[in-house]
Order: structure tokens, then C-alpha cells, then sequence
DNA sequence: ACAACCATGTAAGTAGTTACATGATTTA
DNA sequence: TAAATCATGTAACTACTTACATGGTTGT
């Protein structure tokens, strides 16, 4: 499980408070580590438990914004854990189980499905881009920024797989049923 | 949640048992959708108590092999859910977060860890392209036999993917920390 | 001072994981 | 007939999701 080493390094980068770590997820470490309010929130607690972030200031919880900063044993911990191995985790891609569907029980009218999925991709695609012309090729590349854009450049590369295989996937439903086509 | 309608796509290409099925998913629909074989037995019992599949004889539980065949209200659930929309769930990719935190923190032992991962996606590639050899290369391409095809490339496009980014992220990250190189 | 919003939090439910247990079947 | 293995199942736990609640803050 990655969140909390996530909050970790996003503190690293800028001391913050929890809804302010759920908007920065959302503009960048959440394109590759999802993760909602409620999860943020519950971590900042554990984190806070273990020792490895502090809050400031502000002590009583409801309403009231608390800042939390790292502190030392969160960086050990963080280091400790980035070079543990982790066998990567096998694809959960639901899409490729419609197309498996499709398959077994012949046209349905899964076609509509990709044609929206194809331009969620498109957007998002346009957005890393925009975020790759902003923040990575305008400016010095340096190790900390050529790793950050490696992360930013995987996306775009996910995102162009996907297209490709919408692409293929569109072609493919409109074949009737029954022929047999040269590939 | 996809694994009761892979099950019931995997039912409908082949009738069999927990075991099977498990066996099963191990060498193909798992690839795009792992399950263990709890979660196969817990969702077998789940689709019959629908009504969606029916296991033959066998009756008592612990031991014996039963044997689940597709009924037509499975068939009919499955057309059903194929049409659905879903949004595509967001990447959560551990390796990008540790990339970004090995961005914030500095050099640590990351490219081990790299090396390991990246036989472990050639290991898979060489897999998919002897599957995609034996069963679709060689035969009439059905309507059917693209879409299997068609998934069983995302898989392989995938892999290849992660094999860039890990020739990448190596070349990266042997970077001395103050270096500002030209991309 | 009232409404709207913001920041934090609680609660309940689902999916998935890991460890283990038990009844049948096969094999030495 | 005992041991090994196979097929199924139970139990406990963790991460994640969704819906909602409560206390502050801001704006009119």
C-alpha cells in the first residue's frame, strides 16, 4: 500500500493540510496514486500515530485546519520503503473483461462505451501534456525533475495505449458476427 | 467489480468447476483480472444463489468437485453489464509513487529494484508473444478470435510499455543528484 | 445572524488478501 | 492404510468507497 509513503513524499515537497494534500493529489501524485478525502484524512491520523509526520498548531480537530509537516523518522521511513521490492501488481482492467464478454456472447453494444471511454483518454492525455509543456520542458532538467517527468511521461504513454487500443477495438466490433477477416 | 461476469464468461466458453475455473484464470482472463481461488469459490456461491449459474450433482460441499454450468439469466446478466458504462478506474501504480519519492529524497537503492521488475515484465512479454503465436497467429481471425487477440495485445503493448519506462527510469536515476543534463 | 461553504471526521459496506481448516481422492 | 494432494470452504483483516455529520469560517 503506497498512500501513506505518497502523503509522505507530498509533504516532503510542501508541509500542508489534509484538504490541501486532496487538492494536490488531484493535480498530480493522484493521476498515479488515487485517493479520496476520507483516505487522506484517516492516513494523516496513522502517520501522525507512528511518529513520522507532526500537526501544528490548531489542536482540536473538527473544522479547525491543521497543518502537518514531516518529521525525520517519516523521511527514514520513506527511505527505508522506497527500495523494498514489490512484485508489480497484476492489471485490473475491466474494459478487457467486457471485450472477453463481447467475445463469448457475440455483438452487444459495447461500441458506445469505447467511443466515451476514447474521449476520456483524449482529455486526459491533453491535460498531461499540458502539464509536461508547463512544468518539464521549459525548464532545466534536473534529476528531481527528469524523475518527476518520467512519472508524468508513463501517463502519457498509458493514455496513448489507450487509444490505440480503442482505436482497434472499434474496428473490431463492427465486423458482423460471422466473417472471417484477414487481420 | 468484474469477476462475477468474468466468471460468467469463462462459464460460458468452458462449464467447470471452482478449481478449474482458478486454474483457468491463471492462463488467461487472469492476466487482465486476477482472482484467487477464495474469492472464485465465494463468488460461485454468490452466482448461484442468484440463479445466474447452477452446479451439478455432487451435492455436498467440502471435497467434492462441482461442476457449475451458465444459465440463462447468467447469460442474460451478462449482456446486461457488457453495455454498462464505467468510468476507467484510476492508474495505482506503486513505482510511480516510488519514483516520486526517490525525486524528493534523493538517491537511494531504487535501481535494484528497477532491474528485478524489469526482468519480471520481459518474463510476461515473452509469455503473451508465445500465447498470441499459439492461438491467434496462426488461425482464421474470426470476429470472436480478434477481440481475444485484441486483448491479449493491450497486454502485450502494456509490458512493452513498462519495459521503456524501466530503461528510462535506470538511465535516470544513475544521475548524479546535482547533475542538470539536456533531455 | 443567517446562509453558504470549507475542513475534518464518523459509519457502514464491499472487494480483496492471507492464513488456515476440513472432507475427498490419489498414491506409495 | 497412511501420507500426500486436491477441492472446497471459513475467518480475520486491510484498503477502499460512499454517504453523511459536525464544527469553523466567510460573505451578505
Amino acid at each position: 500500500m503506497s498512500l501513506p509513503h505518497a502523503l509522505l513524499t507530498a509533504l516532503i515537497e510542501r508541509p500542508g493540510s489534509g484538504s490541501e494534500l486532496a487538492e494536490r493529489f488531484d493535480r498530480s501524485i493522484g493521476h498515479f496514486w488515487h485517493a479520496t478525502h476520507q483516505q487522506i484524512y484517516r492516513e494523516l491520523a496513522r502517520l501522525e500515530a507512528a511518529g513520522w509526520v507532526q500537526a501544528l498548531a490548531a489542536e482540536s480537530g473538527r473544522g479547525r485546519k491543521r497543518q502537518y509537516r514531516i518529521l525525520p523518522a517519516g523521511r527514514k521511513e520513506l527511505r527505508r520503503w522506497v527500495i523494498q521490492h514489490e512484485d508489480p501488481k497484476p492489471l485490473r482492467e475491466e474494459l478487457m473483461v467486457r471485450l472477453r464478454a463481447e467475445a463469448a456472447i457475440g455483438p452487444t453494444g459495447l461500441h458506445e462505451d469505447i467511443l466515451k471511454r476514447r474521449l476520456q483518454h483524449q482529455d486526459k492525455l491533453e491535460l498531461y501534456r499540458g502539464m509536461e509543456a508547463r512544468d518539464f520542458l521549459s525548464k532545466p532538467a534536473t534529476r528531481e525533475r527528469r524523475l518527476q517527468h518520467l512519472v508524468l511521461k508513463a501517463g502519457i504513454l498509458q493514455e496513448e495505449l489507450w487509444l490505440e487500443i480503442a482505436a482497434e477495438a472499434l474496428e473490431v466490433l463492427q465486423m458482423p458476427d460471422d466473417a472471417t477477416a484477414r487481420e
